[in-house]
DNA sequence: CTGTATCCACTGGGATACTG
DNA sequence: CAGTATCCCAGTGGATACAG
């Protein structure tokens, strides 16, 4: 939100940018499933994480948005998607390097939400 | 998503777990406005922060949202509500001093946006 | 001033069936 | 197997008018 300045002009300028990240950041991390697909990968590193498997292991995915989250998450660079030429083909999806180093934010997010529900429950 | 595990239940159990928290996390504080609002009222600790300056100062935000986004946070005890016995009534929102742990989780989103649009950008 | 109520357009996301 | 296409409904959220 910037720091309280005397220009308002700069400071709204500021603060503006600094909204627009924090909702870039939930737009690309804040799907309905995509830093549970993040985790899900990067605790499969060794595996090779189908369209299908991954849809059977998580629960409660459809199809669409199972290729929806995908699909933006490549474009965010967040995974890769390696299409194998067996018959039929078959697809595999793994988490990058950039992906990973989001995985702390994504912890954080994690103890938050449990520490939050202790607090609530009170 | 819990540590690779002989035991396929407990995992799940511990992941689910996790997921739930992480979802918490985006409900109470992915709301469309939530994060701008306690960053808002982060920088203000020492105004007295009415409905109507709130709404006039965040461009773009709808009476009906503003409502609803307060009285989620309220609830989640992140913000406070004080009605003052004016004439007509006003009425003073603050951050509480459990919303201020936030920040820095909000912070950290900033900065990832920010680095994650650059990152595109390329 | 601080909201509520209502209407309404748009979207997200599930179910199902279908294609390459 | 890996998706796409279609239908459809519930929930978001804006605009406007109204109420305490």
């Amino acid at each position: 939100m910037g720091t309280i300045n005397i220009d308002g002009n700069v400071q709204e300028a500021t603060c503006k940018q600094e909204l627009t990240a924090m909702r870039d950041s939930l737009d690309v991390l804040g799907g309905k499933w995509k830093l549970m697909l993040l985790r899900y990968l990067s605790n499969r590193l060794e595996e090779k994480n189908t369209f299908k498997k991954i849809q059977r292991e998580i629960e409660g995915i459809s199809a669409k948005m199972l290729t929806k989250e995908l699909k933006d998450m490549e474009l965010n660079l967040l995974i890769s998607r390696s299409v194998i030429k067996t018959k039929p083909i078959t697809v595999e999806y793994a988490i990058t390097n950039y992906g990973l180093n989001v995985l702390p934010l994504a912890e954080n997010l994690v103890q938050w939400g449990l520490d939050h529900r202790a607090k609530i429950k009170n």
